[in-house]
DNA sequence: ATCCGGATCGCCT
DNA sequence: GGCGATCCGGATG
């Protein structure tokens, strides 16, 4: 590898790769199913006063839309909800148990609540930051595995709800595919009303996986 | 006004 | 494997 300012005295600048593209919108205006398969690879960037935190993500959980039980759709359009009949493409952002986030992309289109659950990131920079914010991890893949801890160790939170994810603040850039050797498939988890159904997707054996 | 369940996590045994 | 923490959205009176 070639270094710049060699033999100058000065410290070399860090090397600057072309950066990834974000995911254009209609990568989101899709079926939920195909676009939690797709994630899988991608990059999720998020950038606030502290500085930035991004990781590759590798485990997915699709909701369908006000058909399934499941997705917080089905109850309607709601203050709540409202952002998932929207258009794709953004951010949907939650409070659960009293104590956590959790991050969805919203997909399909408009008049078609549907979301994609992003459960689990393996940490790629920020990991200093990321570790600030989660005290309790201890290993680098325990950083942002679990939908609750990756928006602990990315900073989200509600204030990101509704946010674009092709520019600002909030981004999913394109990544590497994972080959369909390499991904699973199985039921969704922590849920009651159709938990059986196949639609978590998840890097095979990989450490940041919440359950591989 | 009040009640209840929830797409979780970490610590306990 | 079990459970407590702790708050919000949605439903009901």
């Amino acid at each position: 590898m070639s270094r710049r300012g060699e033999g100058s005295g000065s410290v070399a600048p860090p090397v600057r790769r072309p950066r990834a593209p974000a995911l254009p919108v209609s990568f989101y205006d899709r079926p939920a199913e195909v676009v939690a398969r797709e994630l899988l690879g991608t990059t999720l960037v998020c950038r606030t006063d502290d500085g930035i935190a991004a990781g590759r993500i590798v485990e997915t959980e699709a909701y369908l839309g006000p058909h399934d039980p499941a997705c917080h759709a089905a109850a309607g359009v709601t203050s709540r909800t409202r952002i998932l009949y929207g258009p794709p493409g953004v951010a949907y952002v939650y409070f659960i148990y009293g104590m956590h986030w959790c991050m969805n992309a919203v997909v399909r289109e408009n008049g078609f609540g549907a979301a994609v659950l992003l459960r689990a990131l393996e940490p790629v920079s920020g990991v200093p930051l990321m570790r600030e914010r989660r005290r309790a991890a201890r290993h680098v893949r325990d950083l942002a595995r679990g939908p609750g801890n990756l928006c602990r160790a990315l900073g989200i939170d509600g204030s990101h709800n509704g946010l674009s994810l092709s520019r600002g603040k909030l981004r999913i850039l394109a990544g590497a595919e994972v080959p369909d050797e390499e991904v699973s498939i199985g039921p969704r988890i922590g849920i009651r009303k159709a938990a059986e159904w196949p639609l978590r997707f998840w890097v095979t054996g990989n450490a940041s996986v919440s359950r591989g």
